[in-house]
DNA sequence: GTCTATACAACGATAGAC
DNA sequence: GTCTATCGTTGTATAGAC
């Protein structure tokens, strides 16, 4: 649209003069759209017209919408890392508390759709359930949970994924009230607790 | 729907003999299908055939697919007194204990794959989520939390539903181990107190 | 001149509508 | 059944970078 899609007369074949990053453009696209139609609403044309391009080159840069799609939704905007390290500086029993807070003030401040898209794409895409669970599990869960050093840490680390994951649908998908409109420390104040308790509590 | 006046005399040719319910026999096996497949993997031509009729009697029935969709799937054989009476059978205390283990040996015994259904059309379908959030709060969440008769009861339902679509979503659709393949009584153990929490203990 | 990013046309499949 | 629309994908000619 904006970028230039027919610009004026129309579009030229061949290759643009320098400067245009197609690539960079129909991952934006791409996002956005995902985000907004899920995997299946997407169309491939759709995608490309919003990036200014014609859809061939979906399959040209990408190979094809489920090469573009993984590159588009699954790169997640934040460094897992990091995410880990900003998690375990402090306390351990206060742990809970700094993971509901960051989970919520993150997809809080992203506008929950990202968090949507998300979701639709594992409820519809079986692919993005075992990429992300992959991620999670071994770049984030694995690096917090050999840090608190405790029995059952993958039984721990699902635990925490399911009330995380359901507060995020009720919050951002269902959007439930008063719940989705609930500020965040009261929302930490309400589930730290739970999350405290699967990560260091008695749980059998 | 814009059928009714439709069904009299003029519809005589290829109508079946005795007895059949076309109309019932679609909305069954849409039902099925819809849960199998969600809203846009389902097709009309699986459903019909499934239903054992033509395609057209979709149209002719329900006037489009969405229309079907919305007989067949917002319209769940569900008893919602009888599952809040099921629930406050018994003492307040072991309320949690009954909701996890209702919830797990429910969807455990259909499958999971009825819950992936459920998320997938709230997640990829505005309305099926709006239905189903008043459907829950107003017959079992609101008839279950007036019973024990405590305060935010509203904001207590919304955590509550959290842990159990977050358990639901972490074990049936994400399936990430070792809590997809944990048996009932354990995650029991694990959950119970955290639904007890939402429903009786300090929130906030 | 060579390489390649690009646009366009068209294909086979499949959907919902009539 | 047929029609029409649209999907993801592929083949190919070409404009422009190098």
């Amino acid at each position: 649209m904006t970028k230039g899609a027919t610009q004026g007369a129309a579009r030229r074949r061949g290759r643009r003069p320098g400067g245009t990053d197609t690539r960079a453009a129909l991952i934006d696209a791409a996002r956005a759209v995902f985000i907004e139609q899920g995997y299946d609403g997407a169309t491939v044309r759709a995608i490309a017209a919003k990036a200014g391009v014609d859809a061939a080159m979906v399959n040209h840069w990408f190979g094809s919408k489920e090469g573009l799609f993984a590159e588009a939704v699954l790169k997640l905007p934040f460094s897992p890392h990091e995410l880990a390290e900003r998690l375990l500086d402090g306390d351990v029993d206060n742990l809970g508390q700094r993971i509901v807070r960051t989970f919520l003030t993150t997809w809080d401040t992203t506008g929950g759709g990202v968090f949507t898209a998300l979701m639709r794409s594992i409820t519809s895409h079986e692919l993005a359930a075992h990429v992300l669970r992959d991620f999670l599990i071994k770049h984030v869960a694995g690096q917090v949970l050999k840090s608190v050093g405790i029995d059952h840490h993958e039984f721990r680390a699902t635990l925490v994924a399911s009330q995380l994951v359901g507060m995020g649908m009720v919050r951002y998908v269902a959007q439930f009230e008063p719940l989705a409109s609930t500020d965040v420390e009261t929302m930490v104040a309400a589930v730290a607790p739970t999350i405290q308790r699967y990560l260091t509590g008695p749980i059998s």
